[in-house]
DNA sequence: ATCCCGAGGG
DNA sequence: CCCTCTGGAT
């Protein structure tokens, strides 16, 4: 049986983890295709249970329907369900974006707050698709907690727990606060293209030998 | 805990 | 067929 690793250990073991996913996603962006921070906020409730690529694959016709806060507001939820249907969830998306683009016009002058407190005020934005908006276009350190990241801070074994406040709480406790947008967005490329849910290729991970759960063969 | 819901992979 | 995909509201 393997003893749980001590403090500096583990501290240890978390700045390789950075090291080698920073050094292996270098150029780590956001996926979602977006001009603006209000676009990127729908495109982001949007992905909800939902590929990056398929949101893009709709938000461009979108867009240009509606292009702004005002006329995304003034929309008819038909049409709006019509665009994104191939999302999923596509009647409580299009109520979600719809409601939200509404809030925003009455409440915030039809611009995109920049605070987690305002934004997990509009429909359809939780905590994950707040922190991204901050990020990404704010610039505002947070850790979006997602389904990937979840999955493999697990599995690494920093955290034992599904619940993505106490695992982002927890991972931010141990990580310089400049490097979390970028763990985050390293961790879901990582879980798209490595440590992929269903059948991880533990044999090309660069964090073989870091992680509990690697296999040597599968 | 359950629902929302389409699309692609194995 | 079953599982999963950058969740959130009830």
């Amino acid at each position: 049986m393997k003893q749980s690793e001590t403090a500096e250990e583990r501290e240890d073991r978390i700045r390789q983890i950075c090291a080698r996913l920073a050094a292996a996603y270098p150029d780590a962006a956001c996926a979602l295709t977006h001009a603006n921070a209000f676009e990127l906020l729908v495109a982001t409730i949007l992905s909800a249970q939902c590929t990056d690529e398929r949101v893009n694959m709709v938000t461009p016709r979108l867009f240009q329907k509606f292009p702004d806060p005002a006329s995304l507001a003034a929309a008819p939820a038909a049409e709006v369900e019509e665009c994104i249907r191939s999302t999923g969830f596509f009647r409580a998306k299009a109520r979600s974006i719809i409601g939200m683009a509404q809030a925003l016009m009455t409440g915030f002058d039809g611009k995109v707050p920049s605070t987690m407190e305002e934004l997990t005020t509009l429909p359809g934005v939780g905590r994950k698709t707040a922190n991204v908006v901050l990020g990404v276009a704010f610039g505002i350190p947070g850790l979006p907690v997602d389904t990937h990241v979840t999955r493999i801070t697990n599995l690494l074994g920093l955290v034992d727990s599904t619940d993505p406040v106490r695992i982002e709480q927890e991972i931010c406790d141990e990580v310089p606060r400049e490097d979390w947008t970028l763990l985050s967005l390293r961790l879901i490329l990582h879980g798209r293209a490595v440590c992929i849910a269903r059948r991880p290729k533990c044999q090309q991970c660069v964090l073989n030998t870091l992680c509990p759960s690697a296999r040597s063969l599968s």
